[in-house]
DNA sequence: AAGGCAAATGCAAATATTTGCATTTGTCCC
DNA sequence: GGGACAAATGCAAATATTTGCATTTGCCTT
């Protein structure tokens, strides 16, 4: 989904409201390349809105994550950032340690593991990210 | 390992200095069975030594995770648990939404993926944990 | 268009966790 | 055993994020 409309849809479809915040966070996100944090998500909705507060922002990012518009990922130094799914199919990522950069990993764990494994357990949800060191960081650190 | 002096043994063979601080925690997570989370060990070592300091404790935790040590689960609360790797592999886990019982699972997906989606990143850690309902909670809130 | 209800929001307080810097401690070497 | 140096610690302040509760808003029904 690359419009607003698309995105505003799909929101409403799985029971969401429509609300002025969440427009103008998706619409924040369609306009930016790459990742976002909650920070500056707020500062965007801020200065596109009146006033939004800052739970407003992560109570928003984690509806959108948990419907499947957003990708999270936690970078090392313990903040999240935020995307939109373009891919549109569940996937994951691989950060740099050094950078940040963050890269796209198609592979997903969840749909190799043997059933027999989850011992039962219903409703999987797969955390899965890997941390290393880009090339680039790695000639800078020579 | 299941013993202290082993333990204390493998912390200095990793240059890591033995502590007062360090060996209470580390006879704190042998003596219990099952998780921990900082402010727990925190009140153990300040009930088994004079007086410390949460950041130390944190400190210490991140240290004894990252040489093996120890395991560490992300709680769905943000609250994390630590544990004696007492399979001493890597390993994963697999965590209830509702009880937060915590399981192993053998599996590692970094073994499994494919080089070539790595990007050329190196030193490349595995950071994978599936969160579900377990039989119980699901037979409780039928 | 008006009313009602649940969902969304604002606010303020609390959470776990991290960090910079000055001090203390453990370990290695003599 | 004593001294030196780096690693570990204490302290206090800062971080991102979450939560409870009262109020507001969006949306559905009439």
């Amino acid at each position: 989904m690359t419009n607003l409309a698309d995105l505003e849809r799909y929101l409403t479809s799985q029971g969401y409201k429509l609300t002025r915040n969440r427009r103008i966070i998706l619409q924040g996100l369609l306009n930016k390349a790459g990742w976002s944090n909650a920070r500056e998500i707020h500062a965007y909705v801020l200065a596109h809105n009146n006033k939004v507060n800052f739970s407003t922002i992560y109570r928003n990012l984690d509806a959108l994550t948990s419907i499947g518009l957003l990708c999270r990922v936690e970078r090392p130094d313990a903040v999240n950032y935020y995307t939109l799914n373009h891919a549109s199919g569940h996937h994951h990522h691989l950060i740099c340690k050094s950078c940040h950069k963050i890269c796209e990993l198609e592979f997903c764990p969840l749909s190799l593991i043997d059933p027999e494994a989850l011992h039962n357990f219903t409703e999987v949800e797969c955390k899965f990210d890997l941390y290393g060191f880009c090339r680039e960081c790695q000639e800078k650190n020579k």
